[in-house]
DNA sequence: TACATACTTGACAATTATAGTAAGGTATGC
DNA sequence: GCATACCTTACTATAATTGTCAAGTATGTA
């Protein structure tokens, strides 16, 4: 029941993103940097970030990414289908998966598509906004150096 | 973000011994021809789920499985812990993970761990006779071949 | 215009986890 | 004493994931 790594960076990247950006476009190489995330790594991830429409990016000298919309509009459950494609715990639930045809009938076909909402919901529940709210205000207390986000896991 | 075949093929394993056990051990090559799981592998999973206390095993010719406990006292999350030995959704909430130092001021791991917090008590919110209990009543209205679990997937 | 920056994209290799197989052993009832 | 059925370990193939490499394209600035 493990969430890819690659979900993980995407969120904590994203967080990076946020907490940095202030409008501007942040390169890749900077987050790269603060975050510890192979640079070829973040560009893959960000490239599907593009295509799913949380970020838009600027080309050229001074460019980098800039969140599509505000922190408060953007969902963690939306960050990480993106990059993961999936987030059912079960195959049969997928669309256009026929393999499970006793779905009627099938006693355990419930208990992973209420556990698939249940993930989903609480995931689609939490903002980018609420992650970055508390590091801002920390940020702006003491003047440290600004990690806030956790580099190494979680 | 999936749950392995093994917990699926438990907790399928599981409703279908207890609609079939009445007390009585099952052998697992029943289990095996009915829900269309290797021998082999229902013995893996079986061995963990004894080991977890979930069944009990008699040994020799009309022997097989017993719940160890009745229905209602065995949680579904339970069963997937026991042979998928972890529910976290990140390493790094793992007991023994130390790699994650700077929980504290990780914005991103808080979420995971309301993640895996909200998965838990998912599972943990559902017997095996919240399961059977459905499957029971048709089964003795119908009288029918009382295939309750599903067989393919799900 | 030239160049540096930084995004864009596809292909690929290494590692790891999972699923499933095989085989032999042990206990027990008839 | 033999058949049944649990017990246990080891192994292999396959797939997914992670991460690397490389070669582009667009664009701002000097």
């Amino acid at each position: 029941m493990r969430l890819s790594t690659r979900a993980q960076y995407a969120v904590r990247a994203m967080v990076d993103l946020s907490l940095y950006s202030q409008g501007r476009p942040v390169s890749l190489k900077e987050i790269s940097r603060r975050e510890e995330i192979p640079l070829n790594y973040l560009e893959q991830l960000f490239f599907r970030l593009k295509k799913g429409q949380i970020v838009t990016s600027v080309r050229g000298p001074g460019g980098g990414y800039v969140l599509a919309r505000e922190e408060s509009a953007i969902k963690v459950g939306e960050i990480v289908v993106t990059v993961e494609e999936q987030l059912n715990p079960v195959a049969c639930l997928d669309e256009g998966d026929r393999s499970c045809q006793r779905e009627a009938r099938c006693l355990t076909h419930t208990v992973w598509q209420g556990l698939g909402e249940r993930i989903k919901g609480f995931l689609d529940s939490i903002t980018l906004e609420d992650l970055t709210r508390g590091a801002r205000a920390r940020h702006a207390d003491e003047g440290n150096n600004g990690n806030g986000a956790c580099r190494t896991a979680g």
